[in-house]
DNA sequence: CTGAAAGCGCTTACAG
DNA sequence: CTGAAAGCGCTTACAG
């Protein structure tokens, strides 16, 4: 390995001052300049991160603890990350999870080992892992949440208004003229959807209906057998808010086994915006969450504490969502002449 | 920070004693293993990676360079690279370099600096990258190459039998009965892909139309503009095989602008097998490349030669792909008898 | 089984 | 503008 005493050998000067050219750090002479300009160059120096974080105590390193990585949202999150930090000439080592409690613990001692400067981390979140970090974010790491929170309060975080862009996306049914409209949701996640998803149809007048929320894992086969048990209600919902895009899709596929079509028998609404909304048959209408922004802004926080430029309290910013209009959703009277025809259909035969 | 010295003080030993006992190398007492552990344990040590590499070399870092997170293939790639990484106590940093050379040798030469281990390096592949990467692969970095290659040949591989799946998708169309089956590819990538389709139909006694080969970039839109060709000929074919699966969506979703059904009146294939494909509609039949296996390799690789465990000359693994029939082809029979209804009612229009 | 000491490659006051 | 030297937190022979 070519260290810097090579090249202030090479150079003959000192390795103080090669260390002040490379930082750019003090006074460093023209001539000086030069002759270490070229030493490095024909030795194709480069600087021990580990030597100059054990003086600096800076490892140039940030960590993110993801749960998975294939997750389109999460992967987008590590994008918006990755330009940010490399921008400032960070590294960003990542830690997969698998929503694991344990595994998570670790990673974060693993982090912590290598010195990283800060810290970007996303649910889940358990007893254990709060204590983990509140003791960190107290020892000094700068960390970052995303949507999720510690309590106490002592991290930033960085957050999404999905009761707002689940309200957008209820809104939106309402407009196109829908009355009956079911919501697919988990028990304990996404609330907020859940929420505004009742709040909006109250305030519109309509009273809810608990044969049109159905509660089911969100994913692809949650939303099958959600679809399913709506659909083949005698009083079907003429359009369905998914509480995100792979359980929308698995309502979508429910309504294509039983022939129904997208939008002109059902509307349906999914939440994220991630890939497969807009590959899909048809595209789906969704709300977007501002992934790569959400990356951006966690570096940008994460960085003013790491440079201890941020203000003394705790920041939490909170992104809005934005409603993406494509084919799944059409006017509720489309869907209401199809069934007629349905069902007269049906008598005939 | 607290460090070893804290530990051997609160021990009332030293820190080699302490080191050993944390390294699991040497002797170190039963009653001073307690003392040890217990004075860890009050003062929440964990040890400086940083200061650590600067004596044994090793950073337990190994960099995984990728031009885009956001692909499900690569992402993929990366939980299992993470997966095994974590196993063996090894983090990974992770570079995302958006296909851009400038970045790709920026990021390798950070990682550099941060005195990795190994690397995982994927395409884009230019002479510049391909030097640099030989450069270092000949300084002794372990570096493993995830499907492509160096020039010369001086790290080790793992890439996927592409041809052989293609094949394997080829024949399946064939077996139904399609004659007239076209591709949707790049010109300058997945060309196993093209080989396989031209050399599979050539042995099935089909000749070549030039026609039924559409040139396009491998994304959706791609995939669009193709479908549209295609479909338009005044002999369309009965089947598509797209070198992806955003293309082949982009040929389902022309089809599907011209009332066109898939599979009743094209079947369509795809190939990587991404959640894409499963939660198409109709799902997408597909040919899946091992990519959890592709990271999992990758990474035995890596560690052999970061062990030195490894053979002398390079390893190439290849890895087989498969075929995953899902909804989207269907026999010939049905999309001719589908395409003489259609024009038996266009000739009554 | 344990300790003292050198050394890894850098940065940072401190002199000059 | 430049150099000499201490120190960052560990590991590793070498003695004992």
């Amino acid at each position: 390995m070519v260290t810097m005493y090579d090249v202030a050998k090479r150079a003959e000067l000192s390795v103080g001052t090669v260390s002040r050219y490379v930082n750019d750090s003090g006074y460093v002479g023209a001539a000086s300049r030069e002759k270490i300009r070229r030493a490095i160059a024909e030795l194709g120096f480069v600087p021990s991160t580990a030597a100059r974080s054990l003086t600096t105590k800076m490892s140039g390193l940030i960590g993110f603890v993801a749960s998975d990585l294939t997750n389109p949202f999460t992967a987008e999150l590590a994008q918006g990350l990755q330009e940010r930090a490399s921008h400032q000439g960070y590294c960003v080592v990542t830690s997969s999870t698998d929503g694991d409690e344990q595994r998570t613990l670790e990673a974060l001692t693993v982090l912590e080992s290598h010195q990283v400067d800060g810290l970007v981390v996303t649910p889940p979140e358990t007893p254990a892992i709060n204590d983990h970090l509140v003791t960190a974010a107290r020892k000094g790491t700068p960390i970052v949440l995303i949507g999720m929170e510690l309590d106490p309060p002592v991290a930033d975080r960085v957050t999404t208004d999905t009761y707002q862009g689940a309200r957008l996306a209820v809104e939106h049914l309402l407009e196109l003229g829908h009355r009956r409209i079911a919501y697919v949701g988990a028990r304990s996640q996404a609330k907020g959807r859940r929420r505004a998803y009742a709040d909006t149809l109250r305030a519109a007048g309509i009273s809810g209906d608990k044969d049109l929320i159905a509660v089911r894992a969100l994913n692809r086969q949650g939303g099958v057998s959600a679809g399913s048990t709506l659909l083949d209600l005698s009083d079907p919902p003429t359009a369905v808010f998914a509480a995100n895009d792979s359980v929308a899709l698995g309502v979508v596929q429910a309504a294509y086994r039983r022939k129904l079509r997208v939008p002109d028998d059902v509307s349906v609404v999914g939440f994220d915006d991630t890939d497969l909304a807009e590959h899909a048959i048809p595209p789906l209408t969704t709300v977007a969450q501002p992934k790569l922004q959400m990356g951006h802004e966690a570096i940008s926080l994460l960085f003013h504490r790491i440079k201890g430029t941020g203000p003394d309290r705790i920041v939490e910013r909170r992104l809005t969502c934005e409603l993406v209009v494509r084919d799944s959703t059409a006017p509720a009277a489309a869907s209401r002449r199809r069934r007629a025809q349905r069902s007269r259909r049906f008598q005939r035969s």
